[in-house]
DNA sequence: ATGGATATAGTTACCGGTAACTAGGCCTTT
DNA sequence: AAAGGCCTAGTTACCGGTAACTATATCCAT
């Protein structure tokens, strides 16, 4: 014999049970104006509701009203406060709007990406964001034949999909040089992942060799040091291969305030003073760079605020296709600065 | 006028293109089994599904099939890395089995999970996992009423909802105090958060008060600051003020790493010895706590381990359900250890 | 009293897939 | 050679809501 039907409650049940239509009830449960229904009536359907233990179905109404009612967001990692700030930030700017984030995890790779975004596309989104300015071209090709608004964020790519939110990561790490050499130092060092898998690392890579270059420091003191995301340990193993291939450097800017915490606990373990005998410098003012001792010289950004710009840009343009209209590709830059601790 | 109706395409247009049912589209499209179409036919469908920009719509498929293939998990918090590594941990479990997992955030709030799991059901789950073993009666009787399978973790709760895979949190705050007092330590303090909200760094402040009382130590030595999740400066600030309310006290358990962390820099900020004058002791084994120096002694989950039982549990559950059966209740339980380090 | 606006509730048709069943062609078995 | 089985592809019906339209009751202004 087959299992007795569990059958689900639907919303014909519960029409059936108050002597209504399914319309009365489906309108009853509308999220907005409760528009279209008295106040009496209304609560008499939700407290049949939930007497009957029913829920709305999503999948039905979105399948009705050909909306989904979310938007996807695409991130390297989710264990990174950057990018989870980031998360926040969208999810603040959708507050109200009725929308709901489904956020995806990359690993820092553009072949789940592709394959991350397949699979959210299947689920319809009104929107997607992206993080980086980096995508395989089926990527491209399936977000534009898509015809949703794509924002792609922590990056300012020469050619955007359509919206941007965010900054020249080149910049910051050229930045935080400029920074350095002002304060004296002159033989300064990178320690970055192995490969190009973290673009975004790539980027500040690129800026921090262009800087030195143009300040015409001792050039190519690079450590790379592990698969992203690299972390606390890779760090300090990083540190003390870099004092054995470059006893001159005074300075280090590392890819994260992760690497440069571990290279900073790692001086500390083997008593080399911080600054004094080497500065260490970060990226991302995480936690744990705010707080540790020294505290750690690092780039600030603002991430709950990227991820707010990117999360109402999306909404706004969310909003112009429902109407017909076509929101014109926006870019917006989000400021970033060198934030001086004690750790240089 | 209305715009010139974006139209998506369906699978109908794709067999319609091809001279074949839209039945052989779905057969070819299906993800487990290619059974029931041709290789040389499916090729042909899959290509023309890339150049017409078909992407299958989840949203109907599962409205059709009855069956989500996704399950739920509520997390207190997203950049929590022994939340984040558990949520991985049910991912790996639920690979290859065609079940995604989407994640909920709850910060710490009971009532927020009540929402969110009324928020899941409506996508109809075909499980959930929760995080904790309090939850508000409108969840349970929620859950109950979608009659699908619930894995309940990182608890050990006297009243379970379905099956759990979880520690005593009163047990780990126990064991810490043991571990400290085999080292000789005597007046022993807890640093944790003003509120009950995060209701397993409550337990562990109760197997802590316990074992304080057990071992007839003096007892009462509680910092409470901070709203969960309590995190570095409120264990900079918590362990400033217990010093001063507490001279006395040699070594301290703080509710976790994070907040172990803050008050071990802050310690080294005042020149106060760790652990020759006090000792510090965290809870979940995090990355900092790996890495800093000194290192932290803490309590080690295998978050991701969890998560993994906890996943494929939940999976045969499913599974048991799809075939008509139920599976009955069980409880793993997680075993967790005290790591010795240089604070302590 | 009449016409029109407004508020509330019902009717009809349809969204895009898949389950379950059916049908034909080819191969194997006896 | 006939019967049966397997493989492939087509047909039919339906999943549970909502948009758009229609119908009725109530109220107001003229």
């Amino acid at each position: 014999m087959s299992p007795p039907a569990p059958k689900q409650v639907t919303m014909a049940d519960v029409a059936a049970r108050l002597g209504v239509s399914k319309m009365t009830v489906s309108r009853a449960l509308k999220d907005e104006g409760d528009r279209g229904v008295s106040e009496v009536l209304r609560q008499r359907i939700v407290k049949a509701c939930d007497k009957m233990g029913y829920v709305l179905d999503h999948t039905a109404r979105t399948f009705s009203s050909k909306r989904s009612g979310f938007v996807a967001a695409v991130i390297p990692s989710l264990n990174n406060s950057n990018f989870s700030e980031t998360a926040q930030g969208i999810t603040a700017a959708l507050d109200g709007s009725g929308l709901q984030l489904l956020l995806g995890y990359s690993d820092y790779r553009i072949e789940n990406e592709e394959r991350l975004v397949r699979s959210l596309l299947m689920r319809r989104p009104e929107g997607v964001i992206l993080t980086g300015g980096r995508h395989s071209a089926a990527t491209r090709t399936l977000l534009l034949a898509a015809g949703i608004p794509v924002v792609e964020t922590w990056d300012l790519p020469k050619q955007a999909i359509e919206h941007t939110v965010g900054f020249s990561n080149a910049g910051a790490g050229a930045a935080m040089v400029h920074h350095l050499h002002g304060r004296g130092y002159r033989h300064i060092a990178f320690i970055g992942g192995t490969s190009n898998r973290d673009t975004r690392g790539a980027d500040r890579r690129r800026g921090y060799a262009r800087a030195v270059k143009a300040l015409g420091l001792p050039a190519g003191r690079v450590i790379s040091f592990g698969q992203p995301p690299i972390s606390m340990p890779q760090g300090a193993q990083a540190i003390v291969q870099l004092r054995q291939q470059w006893p001159d450097v005074d300075a280090v800017v590392c890819v994260s305030d992760l690497s440069a915490f571990g290279a900073l606990a790692e001086c500390q373990r083997r008593g080399w003073r911080v600054p004094q005998r080497i500065a260490i410098a970060g990226f991302g003012d995480f936690e744990v760079a705010r707080n540790c001792q020294p505290r750690i010289t690092t780039v600030a950004i603002d991430c709950v605020g990227m991820g707010h710009s990117a999360g109402s840009l999306l909404l706004r343009a969310i909003e112009a296709a429902r109407s017909g209209q076509r929101l014109s590709s926006a870019t917006v830059q989000v400021a970033f600065e060198v934030v001086q601790r004690e750790s240089t």
